[in-house]
DNA sequence: TGTAGCATGTAAGCCGTTACATGATTGA
DNA sequence: TCAATCATGTAACGGCTTACATGCTACA
C-alpha cells in the first residue's frame, strides 16, 4: 500500500516517530503536547521545531494522511488531537528499515571559536572553555531528569539507551574540555581556576 | 571604527575566519580555495557550505568592505583572490570577543533511528550501531590527517587543539556505540512486524 | 482581575541546498 | 582530444525561525 512517496524531511519522521509513543493509546497529542515532548526529547539530539513549524509539519502530515486529526470534544478546551495512521506506521517503518543514516552534523560554536583562539589570547579562550562546561552541567542536568522518567522498563529500552547515549557524550564533553583549558597557554594574569565556586 | 552592524551569520564569521589564516600572507584566497579548506576543517565542527553559498557569502562581506578583491592578473587563470580588510578584521575580533557562544546542535540520525529501535528489532539496531562505527572510522581517518598536517607549531596550537577535541570525540562516539552494542536484547527476541508488508 | 499557560495558526524572510549554466586549463 | 579540475555564478525552492495575531481557561 505504497502511498505517499513526496520525501518527507527527517524532522517530519522525527514528530511522526514522538507520536507513535503517545501515553495511553490512541488518545492522540495536540501540536502543543508535541512540541513539549519535542523539547524533552528531540532537541538532545535533532532539534526541536519551532511551534509554527509543528502545526505546519502536521497539516503536512494529515494531508498525506500519516496522522489523522480528531477535534476535542467539549469539556476541555478546544483542541485538534493528532495520532498516527496505519499508514503512517507503516511509512516510519519503512523509513526507518531502509533509509541509510548520515553522518552526524555538529555545530559547535565554542569549538569553532576556540579554533580562532590565536586572535583572542589564552584568557578568552579560558573563558570559553569554562562557559561551556557551565552550559554543559545544565544540559546534562535536563537530559539526565528525562533518562530518570524512563526508568528500566523493557517498553523505553531504547530511549533510555538513546538519552544513556546523551550523557556520556556530555560527560566526553566536559573532560575534553577540562582537558583542554590545561593545554591553554600561560597567560599573565588569568584568573584562578573554578575549582571551589558553585 | 564600527561600520556594519548587520547581523553577519555565524558561517559568515567562520568564512572569514578561515580567511584569516591564509598560507603565504595577504596572498588572498579564491572562492574555490575557500571551500575546499571549508571542507577540510570546517565541516568537522560546523559546516561547510555549498560552492554557490561560499560565492554569495563573499559577495556580502565584499558589500560590507569586510573583504577585498582583486582580480588574479595574467599568467594563471583568471580567478578573484578575496583577502580580508582591517575592518573585517576588526569585525571578526569584536564577534570573537563578545559574542556568547550558544550550545551546540546536535542532528544525530543515528540517535534518532535507534530511538525507535522498538520498532525495528535488535537486528536491525545492531546494523544501524555497526554502520554507525564505520562512518566514525572513516571521518576519523579524515581529521587525523589533518590534525597530523597541523604538526605541533606554537601558530597552530588552537587549530591543532580543536583537531585534538574533533578526534577525541569521535573515539568517544566509538567507545558509546560498542557499549551500547552490548546493551540490545539478545536478536531472537523480535518486537511483532508491523502487518508484513505493503 | 489579571497573568500565565494552553492552543492554533499566518506571513515574512533568512540560510542554505540542488540544479543549472558557462567557460578555461591541465594532463593522460 | 577528452576528462578532470579550476573557477564563477544564477534560479528555484525547502526548511525553519521570528514576529504577529487571536482567543480560551485556570488560578493566584
Amino acid at each position: 500500500m505504497r502511498v505517499v512517496r513526496q520525501e518527507l524531511s527527517t524532522t517530519s519522521y522525527a514528530l511522526l516517530g514522538l507520536l507513535v509513543f503517545d501515553g495511553t493509546p490512541s488518545d492522540g497529542m495536540t501540536g502543543y503536547e508535541l512540541k513539549q515532548r519535542a523539547d524533552k526529547t528531540l532537541r538532545f539530539y535533532w532539534v526541536s521545531p519551532a511551534m509554527s513549524q509543528v502545526y505546519t509539519e502536521l497539516g503536512r502530515l494529515e494531508h498525506l494522511r500519516l496522522v489523522s486529526v480528531t477535534p476535542e470534544r467539549a469539556g476541555r478546551r478546544k483542541a485538534q488531537r493528532y495520532r498516527i495512521t496505519d499508514v503512517g506506521f507503516a511509512e516510519l517503518h519503512q523509513w526507518l528499515a531502509a533509509t541509510e543514516p548520515e553522518f552526524p552534523v555538529l555545530k559547535h560554536p565554542t569549538a569553532l571559536r576556540l579554533l580562532m583562539g590565536g586572535l583572542l589570547g589564552a584568557d578568552r579562550a579560558h573563558s570559553l572553555l569554562a562557559g561551556y562546561l557551565e552550559q554543559l552541567a545544565e544540559r546534562r542536568k535536563s537530559l539526565l531528569a528525562v533518562r530518570d522518567s524512563l526508568g528500566d522498563a523493557e517498553a523505553l529500552r531504547y530511549p533510555a539507551m538513546v538519552a544513556d547515549w546523551g550523557l556520556r557524550y556530555y560527560d566526553s564533553e566536559a573532560d575534553i574540555a577540562r582537558d583542554l583549558i590545561t593545554r591553554l597557554p600561560p597567560a599573565e594574569a588569568r584568573p584562578p581556576e573554578p575549582s571551589d565556586r558553585t
